[in-house]
DNA sequence: CTGAAAGCGCTTACAG
DNA sequence: CTGAAAGCGCTTACAG
């Protein structure tokens, strides 16, 4: 029973309605008046026969697609989440249906499916999160990028400036980490470290860019050893915390570079018996939802997720006003909570 | 410039290489032996003109998709994000791409993704989440489902046996809530109180006679007004556990039907100075991964999220072996972990 | 308003 | 091994 069996198509519709392929047609798609028996024949014949259009068929001979494709490093992270969320609010309030797809951080991958929404022809292509500073994954992605445009795709990016032409939301890290950092030396801090993802990650670079000239500007830095690199996850921040303590360091407050890593990062702390923020300050960034329900509450830097969410997705939605791309810069604002406090 | 411009087609690479239309296909696609010199030719052709295949000209000619589409209702949900994760590490190792959609449990949205993955020709579309208990949607998504089946689509589930006569991977909710129940009760409750999502979802309803079930074998009942209902989220989690406490109700334990409310709920006896597990005991059920990251870490019934999803995905996978639906049980275990504690 | 027909961009028997 | 041609299932000018 495993054998393909053919589809009902509209031309079966258009048999047992006994109308013409064409008729049929612009009944089911509304597209010019036919008289109300046949347009009733057609109606009753695709019922009965559960016709569904060939969508490769309808998109081969012109009709344009109604579907948005994301790409993301990893929807299961909060943070993507929680711009998916915003994009596919403004995407429904457009009647338009969005595809999600997570690359799991392997460059390969994210070409792969750059190439194949390119293929669907999907009416605009958004990229969630840093690129890669890598000159051979930028070409690439450009290749695939620049034909999809130039052929009426539309493209939008939230946070990869360097080498993409294409409309973007820019977070403003690099602020908003020498914020943080500020602070964080109001409270009283001089020694902090650092847990930090892989340095290839332009979201990673600036923050820290930030974050150290933050401290530079009170003659504070950060030694090389205090900031310690793992994986741009919950459990890259349990390692790079762990790292810290096998390495003997007692900063009075350390940043993650997210929030996802703080989170990690609270559970090793909590785990070898350190009180946060009693005996350590931990800061994040990002202010995922999840962070108000920690205990401590994580002191963050708040970005609006859901509205650049919804701010990539408009941009993708308007028509381009002229050959320049589009920037929408979008600051963060330090929220202090309780996992910070006043080194003793 | 906003203009549509003409694709580059497998006929202008042709052309260029001087070769048929044929030949450009065939070592395109690698599908059978083509002369050096011409292959050489084609491949050139093909990069300098940054060629892409129309998808929709090569699945209407016959091609398959590699395309694989997942459906549940919210991806920032950890729940469906923890099984999306092992459906597409699967589906990795078998080359295929994934797609996921969220439907925000609008029924009718959900009914509208799957018509756009079927009209896409995915070689496979996934449900995952419990299905409504509800007679016309069971009816529009079979109305659906049925043909693209019979025309050799594979649909696989978890969780939503009611209705769909497909393949499944069911969590055994009521076995498990029921456990959860026998090992609190040996904890030494009595006084229970349940917060609950919407009956309609068959998750809940499932889980909700499964605690009743284990309790009332030592002769234990909820009330009903100790029976909350909220919407299935965090947020849903506060506001039934703000409820609760406005009732001015006591449990000495509480038993959120997932633990995304239990989260919520966390927040909310926390905020009230109510402390868990001292003053009461608090039960989630899924273990999503960031429960051991709260504190107290949540009690729950572990359900293997990452395997769900592999097997899933392999169902799907996997020619059916004959006309019944293949059903694979998946069972959930209790971990005790500190939110919850004898009564004092 | 309705129908016959061309065309969208591929793939794949079928000949050579 | 290579090419001419049919066909996949639609939409949409173009006639009538």
């Amino acid at each position: 029973m495993a054998g393909e069996q053919a589809h009902v198509t509209l031309l079966d519709v258009a048999k047992q309605a006994e109308v013409s392929l064409a008729t049929a047609s612009r009944v089911l798609n509304g597209t010019s008046q036919v008289r109300a028996d046949l347009r009733e024949r057609v109606l009753a014949a695709a019922a009965a026969l559960a016709y569904t259009p060939n969508a490769h068929a309808q998109a081969l001979a012109g009709a344009s697609s109604q579907a948005i494709g994301v790409i993301c490093h990893d929807v299961s992270d909060p943070y993507f989440a929680a711009i998916a969320r915003g994009v596919m609010r403004t995407a429904a309030e457009h009647g338009q249906l969005v595809m999600l797809a997570s690359t799991f951080r392997d460059a390969a991958r994210e070409i792969d499916y750059v190439a194949m929404l390119r293929a669907q022809r999907a009416r605009a292509i958004l990229l969630i999160g840093s690129g890669f500073e890598d000159r051979n994954w930028e070409n690439a992605m450009a290749a695939e990028l620049d034909p999809y445009l130039r052929s009426g795709g539309r493209v939008a990016v939230i946070s990869r400036h360097r080498s993409l032409k294409v409309d973007a939301v820019l977070p403003e890290n690099r602020e908003g980490a020498a914020e943080l950092a500020r602070s964080l030396l109001a409270l009283g801090h001089r020694d902090f470290a650092v847990l930090s993802g892989p340095h290839a990650l332009t979201t990673v670079s600036d923050r820290l860019a930030g974050f150290r000239d933050g401290l530079a500007e009170a003659g504070v830095s950060v030694a090389d050893d205090h900031v310690i690199e793992a994986a741009f996850t919950r459990d890259g921040g349990h390692a790079a915390a762990t790292e810290l303590m096998r390495r003997g360091l007692r900063p009075t407050c350390v940043f993650a570079v997210t929030d996802v890593m703080a989170i990690g990062a609270l559970t090793a702390f909590r785990d070898a018996g350190i009180s946060v923020p009693d005996q350590l300050s931990l800061a994040g960034f990002d202010d995922i939802p999840i962070v108000g329900d920690l205990t401590p509450p994580l002191t963050t830097v708040a970005l609006p997720l859901n509205e650049m969410g919804e701010r990539v997705m408009n941009l993708a939605l308007r028509e381009p006003r002229g050959r320049r791309s589009r920037v929408e810069r979008v600051p963060g604002r330090v929220v202090m909570r309780s996992s910070t406090a006043a080194p003793r």
